[in-house]
DNA sequence: CGTGCTAACCTTACAATGTAAGGTAGCCTT
DNA sequence: AAGGCTACCTTACATTGTAAGGTTAGCACG
């Protein structure tokens, strides 16, 4: 028999992405993946002590792929992109969202990721004070966001419309006026877009920031 | 033998917080449940169809069970408060938070909780465009928030600067300067207090609606 | 009093999971 | 040649959700 040097951490975690991807979480066990790779379940242990640590790494993989620049002018601007970045990269890579939160053991490039967000904030002129709870403010959104539009069972926009549609034939529309008034009168027009709300939700919270710092620089 | 009416689907639902409570949700087994009830597991069954209905329950549960005013005046009082009961439940129950995401089948308590939420919203003079963005934004915010506080191994303000201390030990200062900064100059002083953080993002995101609130209702 | 129905609970069984324990084959060093 | 190390495999076990079908107790009705 050859000696197999065909494994290697990277490669299980490149190829349990692209199983998470195609297949979602739920399929991405020890043995689903083994087979993957042409090879045997306990061989992965070799690479990995166990599955939670694959996990902490493919979160962190995940951070290694966002792509945002930090070295434009405005702090604004920056974020504004970042955040963009994490939402496109989460939705490519939708198992990773339900991920972020119980993983505890940040990796190399979840902890490159925070430093740069805090890097941009204190070049800014945030004080310390300001840039952790900027931090913190951002970040709890940007999950926050990514969190609820995922756990809603459509994708795009027009998808999430009949959806909306759906869910609203179901529920007694005197018992819950307000909801139904909502869905009606504002997730089923024709303008309706998940991201466009994304990005109001944003902007409120990058501008409450702004004015939050220029206060401080007086 | 006795015909055993013991059994109740509300039963269930309560044996299953309390054990999610002591034990954690990832002991919560059909199995382990059942023997909690005195009963064999398949008879959940009867009560339940599947697992993913019980956990469906259970963010309900939660939801009922978080108590907060919405009769006071001011709109931004009652967001307030229904916020900081958000946070003392999903405290309580810490296994939920984990479980609000993945859940895709909302109950009645769930619902009313979040027509009550519009509502409050309404009657203040919110547009519901406005209404709508601020649904998302502190929603967005509370789970996000919650989500990251809950992943961090610690749960009280004493415990997380413990924490902090160690995983600064580990990260290399020079390599992350700003994460360091942030570690060693603002978590670890004595005044710290992961509630402070929680109600300042808070209070930045609600000062920003009552803006826009404001400026609509010209 | 039986006879049958139904709700509530149980038994057994199966496939899938993570992973502990220990095995083996090929290469490297000495 | 000998021993050791790395990378992979085999077997085994406990635990999971739940399908399929069995049992029993109490009620309705003749």
């Amino acid at each position: 028999m050859q000696k197999k040097l065909g494994l290697s951490r990277q490669k299980i975690i490149d190829a349990a992405i692209e199983m998470a991807d195609s297949e979602g979480l739920s399929k991405l066990s020890m043995r689903n993946l083994a087979r993957h790779l042409g090879v045997e379940a306990m061989s992965l242990y070799h690479h990995l002590r166990h599955k939670a640590e694959l996990l902490d790494a493919l979160v962190d993989e995940i951070f290694s792929r966002m792509s945002w620049d930090s070295d434009k002018e405005d702090w604004i601007e920056v974020m504004h992109n970042r955040a963009l970045a994490m939402r496109q990269c989460l939705r490519q890579h939708h198992w990773a969202i339900g991920l972020l939160d119980s993983r505890k053991n940040p990796g190399e490039s979840t902890l490159a990721h925070h430093d740069r967000v805090l890097g941009v904030l204190r070049q800014a002129g945030f004080s310390l004070s300001l840039a952790a709870a900027a931090y913190s403010l951002m970040d709890s959104y940007i999950y926050g966001f990514l969190l609820q539009e995922q756990s809603l069972p459509a994708s795009t926009d027009s998808e999430l419309q009949q959806l909306a549609y759906e869910m609203a034939k179901h529920f007694p529309k005197d018992k819950y006026p307000y909801l139904a008034e909502l869905t009606f009168d504002y997730v089923l027009k024709p303008d309706y877009s998940f991201e466009g709300e994304f990005l109001r939700g944003l902007t409120f919270i990058l501008q409450s920031l702004e004015e939050a710092r220029k206060a401080e620089a007086l």
